[in-house]
DNA sequence: TTTTATACATCGTTGTCTTATGTATCTTTG
DNA sequence: CAAAGATACATAAGACAACGATGTATAAAA
């Protein structure tokens, strides 16, 4: 099962911050897999999403990257630049916020229980 | 201070439909300075994305509206259909499901604590 | 009397994501 | 061994939601 997708939008440049600064480094594919396996299949980045989204990142200078051969195939690594990490950090706390905001919009019990 | 509007798509109609579901009946100016107070400030609806919702939900048959004249002035009041109900409690509980996934992606302190 | 608040509505633009398509290599399986 | 599936990148057309601007109109406040 997976969420309506409406409910991710918005959210991805913030997924792949935040498992950038976890990581060190990561390419896309891996990343797909990753947000797969952490979050049992729930939520689901395709393809046509995420690279867009890593180029973007490149070119805001929040990521850089590196090129590496597995064999002949090419795997194009992708790490957080000082910016990033700073990035990051505002991201993943804005998020946070965002989500007790509509926990209590919601009615939802708040995180601080 | 609000939040950077990425967030926010989305959750749109979620807020809306569980405003609807806790009020019996509001109209759109109403909606969204409940929103505004409830979030104190931090969510702004413009009506640019409210009417256009409100008449996608109409459309859907998950609410009814009923026209008001205060003094000469319109006021169009929505109400949740029994549809709306169902639909109204299966969002928010999506958007819960979603905020938990989304909670430990990010690794901040589930819910669940 | 002008500004602000209330209250509706639409429209062009923007931005994000989906779906589809394309290329290529490597591994598994019938 | 051939086909299918997994790995790995990329782009492009279209959908869709929200923003920002604009418009109309009434009521209240400054």
């Amino acid at each position: 099962m997976t969420y309506s997708s409406e409910l991710i939008k918005g959210t991805l440049k913030t997924i792949v911050l935040k498992l950038l600064a976890d990581n060190k480094k990561m390419y896309g594919y891996e990343i797909t897999q990753k947000v797969k396996e952490l979050t049992q299949d729930r939520i689901q980045i395709t393809e046509g999403a995420l690279y867009p989204t890593l180029h973007a990142l490149e070119a805001d200078k929040l990521v850089t990257t590196q090129t590496e051969y597995i064999g002949r195939r090419v795997r194009k690594y992708y790490s957080l630049s000082a910016a990033g990490k700073t990035v990051s950090k505002e991201k993943v706390s804005e998020m946070a916020a965002f989500m007790n905001t509509m926990a209590l919009l919601l009615d939802l019990q708040p995180k601080t229980r």
